[in-house]
DNA sequence: AATGAATGAGATTTCATTCAT
DNA sequence: GATGAATGAAATCTCATTCAT
């Protein structure tokens, strides 16, 4: 009927494609994944519940989508750090990429921090997260020892639980915590006064 | 008149409850409160279906009730650190508690965070659960004024949330993470020689 | 872009809205509302147990359509009956109205009949049904004192009654009562020989 | 333990039959048999659900034991009419019962009338309702004739049809409608008038 | 005789998925 | 590619009935 190229086709696909994965993430995140019926993922993509079948095989296979895209930007973001040598720089770096990461992508953190603690439902996805978990450790531990911070293992443990636990109070309270000045004061702790 | 004496009936009642009480518990902290049918319930607890509508009105009716007995549990501990005044002696307390409950309660652990992520959707849950996440901060920050540390609102939220994150960290890589270890690190970094 | 128009697809639905109401009114009217399961209309119907539920909200809510639909038929047959202005016209049209439906729409009859036995159990319907016991009385009344009928209100009472009376063992006794015959003594005490 | 005589045992088994029964008439007829729950009538017999079962075979066979008992008390009022010979006398005993049935029985009349719309759901109770409807009329066709009433059959006809009528209408509108005004009015139509 | 805890079949309702167009 | 009506398995919940004491 209308003579769209195939680049055009392509674009459409790739919006529907978006909008039904960032209306996913969403509900999935705000309401549970067991918890989110397909039909209201449709009504918030505006698009028709067949549609979503066109792109994924199942509700299963919507989920594990969204974890790769959100993967995807994680990895970006992580990648750009690894540039840095200077440990201190690079401290700094790590601390930006999280805060912006607690600050910027609630939605994704909260689906996360739900299926870490829901593992072994989806393997696919307990694979990824698990993976994601353990990554950054050694980086840390390392950054740590070269600035010369005792008991750096230990200290390493402790500082990526504090940022677990300030993201999933974050989740809680939201803006009655003031992310800002607990940045501030990790920058002090570990690199203006280590 | 009566078949069984009235102490009998209470017993029986108690029993079942306290059966039912404990599978649900379980099964919602592994799969999840939407993900975990009644009927699965009952035989974990080695019930008939009916039987939970006897004692719980419905299924959230069942997960209040969860929640319920969990808090009464835990607030029963922290009474008992209430009674310490020597600043060192409780705060160790505190530490006790905190790694008692990680290590021995992962099933009531693993819910409450759960169902953090998912506040605003079991409204007289949220309460409880917003209300025990507040509860300890004040005690927390006078507890680490008492000992002279530096900044101690700041590092009241970083420990706080150390201790979120180790609890979350260990529900994920179980026995992978050494707890103790954790808490000698932080005995000594707040105890010994703070 | 769609691929059946608005117009075939509202058609479907008239369509499967229509098999069940239709299955519904006669299984509610002969069985009961509580004695009749959905899954037996369905069967009846022609449809999936589900698909009624796209287009009632609850079984309860099926059973306000059947009404609606209902009153909806018989409105129309009164206003026929107010175009008249003689009255042993409009009192002889009153009788053939009344007596077609008590033939015609035995289900309807039963149903409501039912239904106006177990008022305030479905408040909606109360009001339905209580108007439409009340409506046509002050016409009725009219209707006999024109006639010069003597204590036209106490007859138009006991001529009501007779109607719901006839109807209510039409009923129960079916064939065996003769609805013509009983049409025709009306008649001729009304209206021939009044 | 306690000794009783068997009579008292007696005694005390006929008064919890009797709670039993009357609980259930009055449910039964407010709710349908349907829509009451055995543990409703235990409540409000103040007896344990158990306790029914010893007198009742079923929730159906209680029923039957509804209806049998109220047949009963039925059968003793008419046989009263029966011992009069007058005619007049004879159709104002009859009116009296009826009004009196009307009045004074409403949970009977509107579980039996509950019933009649609902015939062959239960084939023993059908047969009584059946039994009763036609019992009257031979009777009242009789009445008219002595009382030189002309087409004596088809107004029997439609005396007992407004009686019904009434009966029903009382049972909707209740207090609203004026039962003394009717009774009066039938008195004067077929006795003091005819 | 009386109690009420326990059972499980069956009712209502939801929702992931399919399919004709 | 897109639509939404249709399906039916499975979930939640109810309730007649049984049974040990």
């Amino acid at each position: 009927m209308s003579p769209r190229s195939e680049a055009q086709w392509q674009e459409m696909r790739e919006q529907s494609r978006e909008k039904i994965l960032s209306a996913a993430l969403e509900l999935f995140a705000e309401r549970g994944f067991h918890n989110t019926p397909i039909q209201q993922i449709a009504k918030k993509a505006e698009v028709a519940k067949g549609l979503i079948y066109r792109y994924f095989d199942s509700k299963e296979d919507l989920l594990v989508g969204i974890i790769h895209s959100a993967f995807k930007e994680g990895d970006d973001y992580l990648e750009e750090a690894n540039t840095i040598t200077d440990p201190k720089e690079k401290l700094k770096m790590m601390f930006d990429i999280s805060f912006d990461y607690i600050k910027g992508q609630p939605h994704h953190n909260r689906l996360l921090m739900q299926l870490s603690l829901q593992l072994d439902q989806f393997p696919v996805i307990t694979q990824m997260i698990v993976a994601k978990y353990h990554a950054n450790m050694p980086n840390l531990e390392n950054l740590l020892e070269e600035l010369g911070i005792p008991d750096h293992k230990l200290e390493a443990n402790f500082l990526i639980a504090a940022l677990d636990g300030i993201a999933l109070r974050y989740l809680i309270f939201k803006e009655a915590m003031d992310l800002n000045l607990l940045k501030e004061g990790l920058l002090k702790k570990y690199i203006e006064h280590p």
